[in-house]
Parts: structure tokens; sequence; C-alpha cells
DNA sequence: ACTATAGGTTTCATAGAATGAAACATAGTT
DNA sequence: AACTATGTTTCATTCTATGAAACCTATAGT
């Protein structure tokens, strides 16, 4: 918590840490009173008030006048438009995806599209102890899986064509049914899977799309069909499609 | 720029806003070294290096592996999109914006007032090979340009008292002068400038009023004065004018 | 009307946190 | 080898940041 960094203890600023955990709030709940704040920092509350009229003072935060509780400011986004777009969004996502985890209790994967197939860019696992494994870099055909749907309900007409004219497209699949299926996912806004690519496995995937409109990538949970019945399924779709929406803001 | 405000000085927190100042940097330019951060906020080294070690510590700056150099990490990010309302409206906004854009042709600018400042929350560029190029993020004077009188003129008194006596008014402009153009302004609903701010650039601006009947931002459209003549600009100012209108009755 | 409660603001004496100077380290240049 | 520029560490000193407590509102409860 405090400034240590591998046995070598170099001093931070203890005031400057402070007003960065505050900011952190922000990132939980964007509207927070002084008190507020002072209980979740475990701070005086006299120290919070120099800190937030610090902040408040720099454009960092402001406050609503509405509710005179305070918010992020405009500096905050000002500066967020610096920041570098290169770092892929496997590690942009983690933070969201392990927030879904730990929400839902089960394998969380993320997906792109390479060419005619996908691949799994990021996971974090479930802590149970019957859990799906999911092994970053692993890739997989775009006939099967939840996934797989997402990716191919949400491209371009001209993806969808030479997805379903792949040679190596599965005979025991069904395009007319495929193609049925996507349209119904788009109307819906997510996708699911019974245990059709992995026996005993069944998952929720939602697309990820950016600020542009565009499909960047699938999410997806998923876990033992004992645990992800059809009924479960139906009422984490929409935890797992608000937190997809939310990771695609972050991207232009 | 320390902590003063309208006479009472309350006591804001030095290192934090020494630490803010650093974060500022990077609204210039994306890596910084530590000595060049030393220089631009004229601190000790030392100094700077541990602010940027606490910083880097909490999330807020990250290096870059390649040049050693620091950038702004993702935990910005992760903020940004707690911005409430630039966001939201840099977004809802986009569409109209956009179609505004291919009807004329130049770049159409949106802009919101942060404290005495403005701030571009969202742009479209002009196609054309000659055209206003709009970095989002910027942020300009409320004394100079079209959108600065829009947004001053549909502010309360009180706020306009205190751009007009803010020390950091350009002498250049007269106070008196500008007074009576925001009178004019309030009568014809729109705003123009010729050249005021950048040499050769032009611009007409619209308030956009919510449902409430609160300004909450000004729409701009900007190009070369050779192509936005005052004749050119009158004709546009009614479909700028009845655009910023529109996205106003979006939000409440 | 009085009392209580909660949120926000201000004051102030004091501890100890934040600071700058200077020494040190490392790498690249002349 | 001497020189220059950058980043890192140490340390004594100063004055900044701090928490306690007083103070000010407003709203709610009795």
């Amino acid at each position: 918590m405090s400034g240590e960094k591998e046995g070598r203890a170099y001093s931070a600023v203890r005031s400057v840490e402070r007003a960065l955990d505050i900011l952190l709030c922000f990132a939980e709940k964007n509207e927070w009173s002084l008190t507020e704040i002072s209980r979740k920092v475990a701070l005086n509350k006299s120290t919070v008030f120099r800190l937030l009229y610090t902040l408040e003072n720099k454009g960092f935060l402001q406050r609503d006048p509405e509710t005179e509780k305070y918010r992020l400011g405009l500096r905050m986004w000002e500066l967020s438009v610096h920041v570098k777009l290169s770092d892929d969004m496997a590690t942009l996502f983690l933070p969201e995806m392990t927030l879904l985890r730990d929400r839902l209790g089960e394998t969380v994967s993320l997906y792109v599209r390479d060419h005619l197939e996908r691949v799994r860019i990021q996971a974090v696992e479930s802590t149970q102890a019957i859990r799906r494994v999911a092994p970053v870099g692993a890739r997989m055909p775009l006939a099967l899986g939840a996934s797989s749907k997402i990716l191919v309900a949400y491209a371009s007409p001209d993806v969808q064509q030479q997805v379903l004219n792949d040679p190596e497209w599965p005979p025991q699949v069904d395009r007319n049914d495929f193609r049925c299926q996507l349209e119904q996912i788009l109307r819906q806004g997510y996708a699911t899977s019974i245990e059709e690519r992995e026996p005993g496995t069944s998952a929720v995937s939602a697309p990820i799309i950016n600020r542009s409109g565009n499909l960047i990538a699938a999410l997806a949970v998923s876990g033992p069909s004992s645990r992800l019945s059809p009924e479960k399924m139906v009422e984490i779709a929409p935890v797992v499609i608000e937190t997809a929406a939310r990771m695609g803001k972050l991207v232009k």
C-alpha cells in the first residue's frame, strides 16, 4: 500500500499518495462528498478538505452545482486523451475483466478475430476448484462457441461470407442454422453456447465495440454447464453486456 | 497559479500541487524525462524524482520500456471514463457533428467552459486538403474566438464577471468592446470570429442549450478565412444554430 | 423552541514529512 | 581520460502537512 517495492523502500510522497487515492475513489463511483471520501480513505476531514481543495483548484475535480458533491474534472479527461493507445487491449481490459471474474466467480476471456479463427488474448480464471481453464494465446474455430458467434455477428458482411465459405468449416455445423443465430444475437446483444465446443462447458459472450462503433473484441464468461444453466446465463447476460460496453468506451 | 481564490487564500497542499503540475506537462507532450520535467516545473531533481516515483507507483504514470521516459499510465485512462458530462456529450453529439461537417465541408468543434478557459471536447475535421485541424482536449482562452463569445454570452452574470476580471485576460482585447459583442450575440443567436485567435482562420459558433434552458456547450464551424467569408458565415449561421438547437434538445 | 446530528470550514500548535544540496552512479562524447 | 548529461541516493534542516477541536450551517427529531 505505501511506498515499498521489492525490499527496497523508496520514499514516496505521502500527501501525493493520499491525493491519488482520493482520485481513485472516482473509478468506483463518480460522485463523492467530502465526508464519504474521508471515511473511504480513512483520513481526517481537514486533511481531505485540503486535498480536495487542491485537486479542485487544479481542475482535476469539480463540484456538481446541484449536489455539491465532487466529480472528476475536465483536466482528467484532457490528459486521458494523451494516454498512448498502443498499450494493447489485453492490458487495458485486464482490470475490468478481473472485476467481472470477482463478481461472477467464473472464468472471463477476451477474444479477437484473426482471419478465420479467434484468439484468446487475455483471460482471468475463476478461483473455484471446478473451473474453466483458459490459456492465453489459444486459437479456436469461428464456427463454435459464444464468442465466435459474437465475432461473426458483428463483423462486416464481407467477413461473414469468408467465414461461412471457409473450407475448414466443421461439417457438423449447419450454416443456415448458424446464420439464423447471428440475427438473433444482433437483436439481443449477446450470445450463448451450451457445450458447443467443449463438453461440459457453457458460455455467455458480448461484443466490445469501440467509440467509432466498430467491433474490436468479444468478452466471454465461461464455466461448467452445471453452474452456468440457461437461466443463469440469461441472468448474467446484462452484466456481461454492460461490462463489454464499458470496455469498448476505452478505445477509439 | 498557486492556491489563491478571490482574496481568501486557502491553503492548498504544495506537494500535491507540484505532482499535479507534473501530470499537466503531459497535456503538452506525452513523453518526458525526469530532467525535462525538472526544468519545466522548476523543481529540484530529487523532488521531481520522488514525485514521479509516487505517480508511477500509483499507476498514473508509466515508463516507456524503450525510451525510459515517462508517459501517462492506464490509471488516467481508467479514471477519464468516469468524467461524466463531457464524455457523454462528446459521444452523444458526434453523429450530428458529422452530418454538419458533411453538409458544410468544414471542421466542426464542440467546446465547453471549464473555469476561465474553454476546452474542445469533440471535433470532426473537414476532409478538404486545406482545413482547420482541431485536436480534442485543447484549451483556449475565453477572450478570443467565436465559441468563447458564445460561452461567455450565455453564462451567468456572475461567471461573466469572473471571466472579465481574470488577470490573465489578454491586454489587446478591449473589455468594453467584448461586452458589446456579447449583447449582439444574444440578439442574433450566434457568434463569428475572423482571425481572432488563429491567423487565417474564421469561425461561426452557436449555443447548445439543454431542455432546462442552460447553456451546456458551444458548437463551432471553422475553416480558412478564404472559404469562410463574412457572407458565407451569415449564410451558414442558420444551419449551425439549428443543429446546435437540435443537439441541446437531446439533453436534460 | 430546543436539541441533536451531520456535513462542511477554519484555526492552530506540533511532529515529522518533504525538501534541496551534494555526493554518487552510469552511460555516452570529445 | 576527462567531460557532460542523466538518473539515484543520502541526510540534516525547515517549514509543510497534519489531526484535534472549535466553529458554522442546515435539516431532522422531540
